[in-house]
DNA sequence: CCTCAGAAATTGGTTGACCATTTTTACACG
DNA sequence: CGTGTAAAAATGGTCAACCAATTTCTGAGG
């Protein structure tokens, strides 16, 4: 009886157009339009507030939060947090390791003509970024937009969780001089070859080039003392 | 101030020493104990309960869950039932290819004498089976254990998720002759032979022999009017 | 000593009134 | 017409009393 509440507020959700950042009805308007008790409603919003699918505040109203990619509201939020806790970071990057070569072989025969465009512009982006935080949040995207280009969404969320739990889990090395990626920042080429694998249709292009990236990412992270982040 | 609850909350439970089916103190008495109100100890416990984490019944009390492989609750019931609902029965199978394979080649490499040993003991189990459910539960922890067995806590719970979402998402064939899998059935020898490439620690074999088993059960699920189920 | 009905205690669940914060409105003043 | 301030409304949050289901205790009957 309580996951109905909580199924019926979703749908009512998706049906009522709502995006990013509005505001749903106070609590007291929607509950009676659900037909059921402000209680329950009020339960069903922990829930998805837990998962950071909204967020509520007095006096204010009860607002959605990022609409994501896969547009779904997804609730993994709590997953990854947790897997956080008792992942290493060596461990975030050999789960990379073994998914995302793949991913990228299938993005190169999967993705659509808008998505290789996509990737071109996140790659000129990041060579602009004029802050490591902006660059790790572009890197992401790029990441992200491979996975989703693999055209399996599952596989997608998969790689999103192990990259969700990699940014919270990898350290960034502190002690880099530069307050920006330098303009010889090894990523920046090897995102190249990965696009352009991708764009040449050639899967074990581009398989290789990932699996070179997150190579050189890793041995940054091992080698103490020098360079960036990922 | 609301996820400190929980956060309090799951240590007070893992440092108690409780186990799967132990029953919490009451309400009453826990809220005290962890020196908050009522409400905000039910607020955390309901996060739990929807993650299914723990149950509740009025009367009897309030009880834990299943502790599962990871130890560590994990909180992923909600993910999974997200995902399942925007994975289609091919996207799922495809997922697994693209992990399997390379969990069980990790695998080989790192399971430990006593998983190997589990993992026979499931093989037997899996031909005694008396019904196809329980062989399809059986079936399932032999494939999980291969992923514990692989050493990356990261990697094994999104194994776990990929596979339990399959199981969600995959129908089965209703119109099979046999109420339990028969004697010659494919996945018997298949899975045996994945088990003696870990006993041979050997990784190319191990990888080669998951891809192969996983082919044939998706050809099985291609397949019309035939067979059974995995 | 055992059995079993019924009362009492225990325990999770629910409801309605009330609280705190924010936004909106009203209105006096310049 | 603008502006600032206080009152009013709106909205999410909280709490204590009460409800319902279950278990445990008690004592009479045999």
């Amino acid at each position: 009886m309580d996951d109905q509440v909580l199924i019926r507020l979703q749908n009512w959700v998706t049906n009522s157009g709502l995006g990013e950042g509005d505001r749903l009805p106070p609590e007291r308007t929607l509950c009676t339009e659900l037909g059921v008790s402000r209680a329950d409603l009020r339960k069903a919003y922990l829930v998805l507030e837990a998962d950071g699918q909204l967020t509520r505040s007095v006096g204010r109203g009860t607002f959605l939060a990022k609409p994501k990619r896969p547009q779904r509201g997804d609730g993994m939020k709590r997953t990854i947090m947790s897997l956080a806790e008792t992942t290493s970071p060596l461990e975030a990057m050999n789960a990379r390791m073994v998914v995302e070569p793949q991913i990228a072989q299938l993005a190169a025969m999967h993705a659509t003509p808008k998505q290789l465009q996509e990737l071109a512009r996140l790659s000129d982006q990041m060579r602009d970024a004029t802050s490591w935080s902006r660059y790790e949040e572009l890197d992401r995207d790029f990441h992200e937009m491979i996975a989703e280009a693999a055209g399996n969404s599952l596989l997608g969320a998969v790689h999103k969780i192990i990259n969700r739990v990699r940014l919270v889990v990898v350290w960034r090395k502190l002690d880099t001089t530069d307050q920006r990626p330098p303009a010889t920042y090894h990523s920046f080429a090897e995102h190249d070859a990965i696009l352009a694998a991708l764009q040449a249709r050639n899967g074990e292009q581009a398989y290789a080039a990932m699996q070179a990236h997150l190579d050189s990412t890793l041995a940054m992270m091992t080698a103490p003392r020098t360079g960036g982040f990922q």
